[in-house]
DNA sequence: AATGAATGAGCGTTCATTCAT
DNA sequence: CATGAATGAACGCTCATTCAT
């Protein structure tokens, strides 16, 4: 095989992603063999392991650039203004349109970016790959707590969560719904899932589904 | 190996279960071999696959007594009579908590769980697990459209969703919430996650956390 | 592949054995790799790992075969009865080129044969094949100090080697004398090594060089 | 990496095979990767195949070294003047010990000294280093030629085997004896192998072990 | 019906060697 | 020249699955 140019290793990483990526939408991530993303990435096995610290690494490189995707798009949501009710609400469905198009377009990592990862950060010896994925993690959960933020500072959201709750409570709910949303609309459709269920359950989670808002049982 | 008395297959598949679910638990799901399921078990390897089709139907088995046991629970929830509004919250809580503790409590299915499977239920040669699976599913789901039916009947809730879009909203939100919550506590909890975020999020979902009621900007 | 009937394992062993063996004369035992032999064996990879530890115990246990052929033969020639002393240098002969014999035709074989091995026999868990070429390496030894014990009793041998000591001797000097005819016999049969070297060597280790016997200087 | 300055190739071949060795001595010579002797030596491992072939040839200049060593020790021993009989059989038990010291102190290389080496010495772009290894054996069995011509001269010997047929008893003979006392020394010291043997095995090649000269049974 | 034996497929890894700069 | 980077080739190993009995 020819030899390539010397180049910064993130391009070799990329490449070898890419083709990882590739293949995990073609075949599927566990029928995807490393032999297989060495081939289409066009590199020697053993550079894979250069680059890689094994396949699942590939995989959470993967998972990371979705995240990261998100992560701008969820960011260039919020910055900009929302200094009126209306857009307010805007800005929130927007950003629960984003991650429900995350869910649909990228279903393969959507799992693996919600659940983060289980990772030892203090791990000296740990890829780095999941190092920033745990920083991106952070940052996205941000997201959440600077949007409510402004939502409390607008008068409209109550002030009764945390922010930390704040992030659980929206990530936690709005992803399970887009996740059981998604997995579920092939079947549902035929049966009839209303369109506008997801913007009417996205502003539920907010507007909630009591008659009179005086139900205090906590 | 003698053989053993002529039983039912069910009660082979149940010690199969058994052992598989003990190695689960002790090493993990991947890292637990089919032949170490089948000497637990005290069966010949090859027997394993008289009785399911391969190691993801002993997994998706267990998931399923694991299903059955949420609804078992769930369903003595909801017999008991909901006929006051403080009952109808006292009971909606007791489920969520239920689920919640399903996840605590069955960490390694709860996923499966509640991704219920994804499967060709019309398939003919598709083994019975997957079946009842889904089946149960459709029960467990079912809680949820009687739970809020009842609300409704109450008063309590707007009549907003459709039987099914409610299922998926409760449980998308609520194995969502519970999902992240599970997932960050131990983290969380030396960093100080309040012990009541979980009921304030669960009835989030239905008050809402609007400071009025009045936002209409679906 | 078609599955094959049942088999001692010792059958498989000898099958896999077989087709190294080929394949080490072929190719040379670095260059031939264990897929190779597989295929050629007729057997799964993994297979070869349920009979064999690694490609090292498969070329072991070659060497085994051979020193067993090699016990064989020896055996065999130490049998007859050697009650005179002509008969004595014959059989001594006999032993020396069925040595040589040996050498020359395993030559792949033939170090580590005299090698031995180099094994803690004690180990438990050390493969069999290694504890079987200790055995045998014993038996070896043996047929040294039997042949020499008989050259004492005929009055033909001085007592002055222990047993131990006289295997060590014989061995020692044989096998090192062959190893290097071998070597160079090619490259000095064209230069003219006469063919009744061996024999005369082989006698000059119990004849001697001297000129006269009396030289006493050890 | 810095530049070094220019120096003879021969400079950096020692530099490189002193890092060999030191390795080979500390982890075996299988063990020993390239890389690690690129970087105790402080060289790119690329430029080690500036100045070496490939591995082997590293590990064979290192034999080379020894075999010089040998040499020069050898040849110390027979410059000396034997020109009497208690001399000659001082220098030959000198000789010897020497080897015997060579194979105890070098027991890496030993084998492969005095395989000298499987080489088409005519071959135009064989590596150097095989040529001299080449030239330095032949030294080396010269040495056995000398010292035996004098055994001649002296009337000590008898004149029945050729010059390089002397070269192939005394080599072959006293190699293969040394080896296999080293390699069983550990083993048979506990038991109890005289510290006498190697004399009395050095002095039997000439002596014989006859109790009489007389055996024409060649 | 129950099973031991065999195996295909692939992972992770190592390492000598080569190539482009 | 000197070299880092890339790689082919193989090993050792694991394991779910299947087949012949």
């Amino acid at each position: 095989m020819a030899r390539r140019k010397k180049e910064a290793p993130s391009v070799h990483r990329a490449n070898i992603a890419r083709a990882a990526e590739m293949l995990f939408e073609r075949k599927g991530i566990e029928k995807t063999t490393v032999d297989e993303i060495a081939e289409v990435a066009n590199y020697g096995k053993a550079t894979l392991y250069v680059y890689f610290a094994n396949k699942d690494e590939i995989f959470f490189y993967v998972v990371h650039q979705h995240m990261l995707e998100l992560l701008t798009k969820l960011n260039g949501i919020i910055e900009a203004e929302t200094s009126t009710v209306a857009h307010w609400y805007e800005t929130y469905l927007e950003i629960c349109f984003a991650i429900h198009n995350c869910c649909k377009d990228s279903p393969l990592y959507f799992d693996a970016m919600i659940d983060e990862i289980d990772v030892a950060v203090d791990d000296p010896d740990l890829p780095m790959t999941y190092r920033e994925i745990y920083a991106t993690g952070e940052e996205l959960e941000k997201v959440a707590t600077i949007m409510m933020d402004r939502g409390v500072e607008l008068g409209l959201i109550k002030d009764s969560l945390s922010y930390s709750e704040t992030a659980m409570y929206f990530w936690g709910a709005i992803t399970g719904i887009v996740r059981m949303y998604e997995r579920k609309s092939s079947y549902y459709n035929q049966i009839g899932l209303a369109e506008s269920f997801l913007p009417r359950a996205f502003l539920g989670l907010v507007n909630g589904y009591l008659v009179e808002s005086g139900a205090e049982y906590a």
